[in-house]
DNA sequence: TGTACATCAGTGAACGCGCGTTCACTGATGTAC
DNA sequence: TGTACATCAGTGAACGCGCGTTCACTGATGTAC
């Protein structure tokens, strides 16, 4: 059996560490195969013989991020199963992980408004597939039950993650919003706007 | 009096559209001063003359299509007297926004949620102060009279907006949500989210 | 345990091209008298 | 009403440089026997 050499591993981490540490200081223009090169203490061929292209640091870069954020959303979700502590444990999910990584974070929200991160939208979907219908048939199941209101997945899914998502980016790009405050009053408010009438 | 001559604006007109229709069909990294060039009939030099350059012609169009767009939110929410007509206003004319421009829209969501777009946060709060302050006077006087629950203003724009921002941007790049129901369902949840004592 | 071999991993100089910007110039418009 | 002048508007060839990508090569690791 043929293995891989373990080295490249670390190789890997060190490009997409390096590469997120550069996008969170300079943003997309800034990510350049030097930069990282310089910051990651990786030859350009390297990058190369890993990565494809620069563009494959940045796909993988994204999908590492947002594995790792649907991984945690995930676990919230599943592990409770009522719908109110479900949404519940969603939001604070959701604004912890943005506290432990605001780099992360701001990646993510401006990979995936990005318009190559829209054409890029339908194979990041097959690619979390595995952690996105769980979070799906969550919210099937609870619209049947009655517990969520009845309304089509996306509209109940907007209405949860919108308002959290417009206070992490808000607290990420403006600083005016208290990521405590909101996790501690967000849950409430966003829970009248989805509960339903078995609720 | 100097008055400048009238064609300069015909000719800044031609720029912005061709940029936003670039845009729309490449994403920024398609918006180049040669794509400018061709699509807008206008040679790079007099890009150059009137905005002095290709970053000049993207704040240019992003502070053209924001002002567009809260203008109309402004005019919704003054329009309205009760808390409940104004949220419903807002999210309808958002949505329809959205519908009338989905290009704009486009830009608007992927520009303000570029990095480049976060460092020009605080001078787009600027040149938007005009439109941006009537939204939030609207908020604090209806926080104050109790129709509105007792919440930060961020924390109350993040309620009715993000969901529709999420609505919106999901229309926009994955496209399996009917904005028609959206704009019938989204306004009462929503308003759930964010009702006062007094409401 | 050792040797030969294949493949993976990593290097860095060199290339080339796309792209933003400049600039000297021509043309158009508005003002002064 | 016309002429001279200043400024605005527009042109497009030319430049130069930053950047992604390639490639021939060396080194490291794992496998076969």
């Amino acid at each position: 059996m043929i293995r891989k050499q373990q080295r490249g591993e670390a190789t890997v981490d060190q490009v997409l560490d390096a590469a997120l540490r550069i996008y969170a200081a300079s943003g997309e223009s800034g990510l350049t195969v030097d930069a990282i090169t310089k910051a990651g203490g990786v030859s350009s061929g390297s990058i190369y013989h890993h990565f494809g292209s620069l563009h494959g640091v940045v796909v993988a870069l994204t999908q590492r991020w947002l594995g790792r954020l649907l991984e945690q959303l995930t676990n919230a979700i599943t592990r409770s199963d009522d719908a109110r502590s479900g949404v519940r444990a969603v939001i604070r999910a959701y604004l912890e992980f943005v506290q432990t990584h605001p780099d992360a974070a701001r990646l993510l929200h401006s990979v995936t408004a990005d318009r190559e991160g829209m054409d890029r939208a339908e194979q990041i979907r097959d690619a979390q597939e595995a952690r996105l219908s769980p979070i799906a048939e969550w919210i099937n199941a609870r619209t049947e039950s009655g517990e969520l209101a009845a309304l089509p997945a996306p509209l109940i899914e907007s209405l949860v993650m919108g308002p959290v998502v417009a206070v992490a980016r808000r607290y990420v790009a403006v600083g005016d919003i208290d990521l405590d405050e909101a996790a501690r009053e967000l849950p409430d408010h966003i829970w009248q706007s989805v509960a339903g009438p078995a609720a």
